[in-house]
DNA sequence: ATAATATATCAATATATATTGATATATTTT
DNA sequence: AAAATATATCAATATATATTGATATATTAT
């Protein structure tokens, strides 16, 4: 695996193992919001859910476009099929029996 | 979700996101492996390989088996599947497409 | 029994990052 | 233009965790 691809890896499990994230994510899942939207649903404060949406923003997992007054953030579906990629990798990968 | 299951997939997560950790995954990937051959492999000090083993094992996402005076590590693949299906859930879920 | 090897644990420290509070910016409404 | 709303940023602090060094335990070899 190439050092850059590894270091989006890591980069997108360091994001996705903050409970905050996490729950932004499976939020997301049920289509785009805004932020006063995440906010009020996870019952955090703004500044803190908006520091949490730039890391995930920032690690490529959801994207965002601004309408007027609100931004709007959605998942990022092709980085987040890469994260998927790796982990079928790992879990198919071949297995050395215990020999007994 | 449940509470429970969401904290074992943060845990994944979390633990996945240590360079050190994932590139011990990648390298069970090839079979198991002893920490001897780990931590020379990945030029790690041992007592810190031990450390990451040890979170890695408590995560849920390698298993190991003694022999002798080895301790032999492999991967969960059971877990790892688990963490697939989140990220094919996350992944298909589908989206409310921007209005214009 | 002693030495050597493999692994794990513990305490101390360094480092990264979550959280909070205050404030700034941009857009819409009145 | 002023007020209200939505979002982002910054500095300070709290908290979690990686790393290191020292040491303990268990197994095998001599």
């Amino acid at each position: 695996m190439k050092i850059k691809q590894k270091d989006t890896l890591l980069n997108m499990f360091k994001t996705l193992s903050e409970i905050a994230r996490l729950d932004i994510v499976l939020l997301l899942t049920s289509g785009e919001k805004c932020v006063c939207e995440i906010f009020k649903n996870l019952k955090l404060p703004q500044n803190l859910v908006s520091h949490h949406l730039r890391i995930l923003r920032q690690s490529g997992l959801i994207i965002n476009r601004k309408q007027g007054k609100w931004v709007h953030y959605s998942l990022n579906r092709k980085n987040i099929k890469e994260l998927q990629k790796l982990l079928t990798k790992i879990g198919t990968a071949k297995e050395k029996p215990p020999k007994y």
